[in-house]
DNA sequence: TAACAAGGTCACTAGGTCAG
DNA sequence: CTGACCTAGTGACCTTGTTA
């Protein structure tokens, strides 16, 4: 879904080129989410971060847009490429420095400007005291935090698992009703779909540069549930969590109480993407599963404040991004299915307390994320 | 052909200087269609649109043009432009004055321009200026939500423990520096905080409505949880929260790891009374206390779809009370700190997990509280 | 390995300013 | 009115990383 999504499937490979869905000129790829030329995927590029709230129409909001006019108005250029589906969520902040450096700076004096702006017109009327918190300074992200962000939700590629899921479905689908999700495919595949959970870890430089054995506690503590949420995120987008066939196996192969908790994360997961991967990066850093295995190592963190404060800055930037990316109403009620969510996967994890198939299978992938972890150090 | 379109593909890097096709003076870019040089492009664009009308040529209209008389005669001069091919169409027309975008520095003072105005009206009025906007019907608290809200945060009266918490602090302040914060007062005023949690749990009429056996799991997975958070929040606001020798000797009477998530989960509590309440209630029907006493009861809910239900219910309230009472960045922020705060309990939890006077402590209220719902059956 | 889709660079071409 | 010099946006071409 990410980085690369290449031709789908039943797509061959490309050789007529196409229209540009934007401006009409010949496109070949696809880019951002949508068919388009190289020039309206870099407008893109540039635009669609800032441009929603830089740009003005100086006509209609409707103007045309065509490869002849497209520079005319940036606004509804900007506009179609949204509309026509392009998504600002593909777009990775730039990972190297030559650029970002001058780009900080600007910023910087930019604040700095601000700053003494604010202080001029404070000491001018203060009638406003609040005025401060209310600027949007606060609310939007430093090149930092988009930085940041981009490395999260990049870093855990989860093309590999929706694929396995979507074959799983397809295959799932070409049987006979009665045949459909037996027990044993059902536990293979979700022990598959739990698999590459290790990736959240070991790609994470925050994780990465925390001491060996808080990695070790912190992996004991959160993979099952990371997994487990991770998995049904996925079940939800290949249309998994809706079929009655698999919640009425998944009821024989665990427990039938966990039925009513999957429909609810189901129904929470509906989040976007980028949340989702923000809030899977957070759990990472959470002491939630405070359940002891007795050979599990002692669960004692050498540095809490690193992790703390790790989880802090995800948090943080979860809602800035939130702040950012929704109006009033669907930000609110993004957080609250957050919570939903937080509450349901510590719900699952308890009714899956004692299944051994789903148990022993966590245990092997956090053996072996260590192993991976170790080997990278 | 259009806006931009650097050299065409066979074209090379342009590095050698050709030409004016108008005056012959040296250029290298090509404007408007041709190649020419800045002063052209310049002399094309300020007169092509009224030029044709308004110039005159004193001669013969067939001046020559070339770098030394190109200021001669105006109207030949442009008759050259047009002649050797530079077309009107591809002048945009600015618009005059109108900024074609907007600085950023702009944008930022327009929303603080916008914000300020807001708080403006709401003084006036107590209404936010969106209103119209936000209030959709979904956006509002039914009546009878607005009764369960009322009930909800009525039941759980915090009165009493707040004056024990005042009245500690007095009492410390009272004494000289070094003698305050004595483990032992502490530990017997920590206890003492913890006491009237059971108001939460038996005057709450969706609690008492569940089975005996579901109202004595949910007690043991949660209360512990509900007792430190309702705790915590008096703390902060006594004060206690922000006194070091308090939080010295916390450290020493529990473990020093607890320290940074106890000034952690008081930063979280700053959230306002009305919201914290609902939040316990949701903390209540929520299975987050995953240890496994060997003596407590199986952990086995009867009917955990009621239970679901509830803490769905609770959790929409809410999103519908936040939705209503704050603006749109205040909503946010409340919701990344309810979240930040369901996670710092749970690491506080952990850190208190082998404290006796702690553990035995919450285990009598919780026997305590059984004993009451029991008698009140 | 080839195809695809991210990222980046910099030559190029609009528009604007201000001293002359 | 002119033109030297400026900013900012554009897109052809390139590099890098991923998947089949
Ligand atoms: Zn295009
Ligand atoms: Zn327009
Ligand atoms: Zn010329
Ligand atoms: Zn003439």
């Amino acid at each position: 879904m990410s980085y690369n999504e290449p031709r789908s499937s039943e797509q061959q490979v490309n050789t007529a080129a196409v229209e540009c869905k934007i401006c009409g000129a010949s496109a070949k790829y696809s880019y951002f989410g949508i068919i388009s030329c190289q020039p309206c995927k870099m407008f893109f590029k540039r635009n669609a971060e800032q441009g929603q709230n830089t740009l003005q129409c100086n006509y209609n909001k409707n103007c045309e847009i065509n490869l002849n006019n497209r520079h005319v108005c940036s606004y509804c250029r900007l506009q179609k490429c949204l509309t026509s589906g392009m998504e600002t969520e593909k777009i990775r902040r730039s990972l190297s420095n030559k650029r970002k450096r001058k780009r900080e700076k600007d910023v910087n004096e930019d604040l700095a400007e601000r700053n003494s702006m604010a202080l001029v017109r404070l000491n001018e009327s203060k009638q406003f005291p609040t005025l401060n918190l209310l600027r949007s300074d606060q609310s939007t992200l430093t090149a930092d935090q988009w930085n940041l962000l981009s490395n999260l939700t990049h870093c855990y590629n989860e093309n590999g698992r929706t694929t396995v899921g979507q074959h799983y479905m397809q295959t799932q689908n070409s049987l006979p009703i009665k045949l459909r999700f037996k027990a044993a495919a059902l536990i293979q595949f979700i022990q598959t779909s739990l698999d590459d959970i290790d990736m959240l870890y070991n790609k994470n430089q925050d994780f990465l540069s925390l001491s060996a054995n808080d990695r070790s506690v912190l992996l004991h503590m959160t993979l099952k549930h990371t997994a487990s949420l991770s998995a049904n995120y996925m079940y939800h987008q290949v249309g998994l969590s809706d079929c009655i066939g698999y919640l009425n196996t998944l009821a024989s192969i665990t427990n039938v109480d966990l039925i009513p908790i999957a429909k609810r994360v189901a129904e929470r997961v509906k989040l976007d993407t980028v949340v989702m991967k923000l809030f899977l990066a957070t759990l990472c850093f959470s002491t939630i599963n405070i359940t002891v295995y007795s050979n599990s190592p002692p669960l004692i963190f050498s540095n809490i404040k690193q992790i703390l404060d790790t989880q802090n800055k995800y948090i943080e930037i979860t809602w800035r991004y939130i702040l950012y990316k929704y109006d009033h109403e669907q930000a609110v009620k993004c957080f609250s299915d957050l919570i939903r969510c937080i509450l349901a996967i510590h719900a699952a994890m308890i009714q899956v307390e004692n299944i051994q198939w789903f148990e022993s299978h966590i245990d092997t992938i956090i053996k072996q994320t260590e192993k991976i972890i170790i080997v990278e150090d």
